[in-house]
DNA sequence: TCAAGATTCACCCAACTGGGGTATTGAAAG
DNA sequence: CTTTCAATACCCCAGTTGGGTGAATCTTGA
């Protein structure tokens, strides 16, 4: 089996090196190399890789933004993001966009074959540097469990109807989804209310959401 | 310069064998083998790591827990974690516990040695397939950016009164917050609902946190 | 100037919700 | 064997919510 690569990179040296390494690899093979993002549709269409090896800072039509249109509407096709830069921002744009890996610019060229490979195989590939900001921006975006020693404690049947509360199921419909009764629903709620101390749903959705309780 | 590592394994045959590679290689060694994570200031301030290789299966006191604590009361002791499971709550739980690194009990010697040596500098060394994990978990709670295409077109207010339900304040209370009358501030939340293609204020305040439009 | 939209307010009605009880069953724990 | 607790179910009541309709300002822009 080979895997099918196209490379977006508008440093020509670079592009050709990328090609090289390629074709260059048994397993790998180039079929297209492009300087920019621009009709990205038509490229994709044309060559039809596997994988795509992206350049974020290209001139025109950013990676970030063709990154986003492959994921979209070629959702098989798996993306490494190259940087030269390991900026907050860039990262979390390119994660966000779909990105299956992130490797900086300085990774060896066997180091390249080998994320390649890895992200074909559903791996996400990523420099340790990128992996560590990735993990930071990941702790601040989700502070939940951050000193939770089991704080709810739910039943079973609690978390399922707080989970179907979350899904937006009135209570009724819960019922039903349950096979139990409307009232017992109720007594269930209730009792999740005592328990994460909310007053409606809207405040224990919140929380659950928040603090993963389901 | 050496690098202190301690070792959290209940398994004996595995502890003995991380501790042989890491005693075996250069730069490295183990300052500590342990079978449980009980007593874990004890050990730690014995010992003196720093990194510590933390198994997430244990009896008694779990990996998650240890690492917290190792992370609150030792912020510059790096965590690598080590787990033959890769499911998504243990290392949603392992990263917001403030592991740096996470790999799978699957990785070869040399890997390992690598990954310690990575945490130690700072890096996340993550196997792949656990990346893949990390950055959907990523996308899935910090869907902002996502697509920023002005999906809803609330207004000034309409956001405005949508962030107060996400708070869990009630109706009657918005009213009184924001200085105008309960029926207007009904007439606002109807109109969010269609705009939001939602029937409740549940279902709104969960679109609301998960695309992240307050 | 006229249309569109944002913001404000009001009334009606049916349904749902929150909070307070009480009670039975079965399984697990001591 | 008794206690505890999850799960089930029912009652009542006041208050809130969802949905519909109608309408008055005010700003903004075509």
């Amino acid at each position: 089996m080979i895997i099918r690569i196209a490379i977006f990179e508008d440093n020509k040296l670079m592009r050709n090196g990328y090609e090289a390494i390629c074709n260059g690899t048994l397993g790998l093979v180039c079929c297209g190399a492009f300087a920019d993002a621009n009709d990205i549709d038509y490229k994709i269409r044309r060559v039809e890789p596997e994988v795509v090896l992206m350049d974020i800072e290209m001139p025109g039509n950013d990676g970030i933004t063709a990154t986003r249109y492959i994921v979209k509407h070629h959702p098989d096709i798996k993306i490494l993001i190259q940087t030269v830069f390991d900026d907050d921002d860039k990262i979390f744009a390119a994660i966000c966009a779909g990105a299956s890996g992130y490797i900086l610019k300085s990774t060896s060229p066997a180091r390249l074959v080998e994320a390649i490979n890895e992200v074909y195989l559903g791996g996400s590939p990523m420099t340790p540097s990128i992996a560590s900001r990735v993990l930071k921006l990941f702790q601040q975006y989700a502070p939940a469990f951050q000193d939770s020693d089991e704080k709810y404690t739910l039943s079973v049947r609690e978390k399922e109807i707080l989970s179907l509360m979350v899904e937006g199921i009135n209570l009724p419909a819960i019922a039903e989804k349950c096979f139990i009764t409307y009232e017992t629903v109720r007594t269930h709620v209730k009792r999740i209310y005592k328990k994460l101390h909310v007053a409606s749903a809207s405040e224990a959705v919140v929380k659950a959401l928040r603090e993963r309780l389901v």
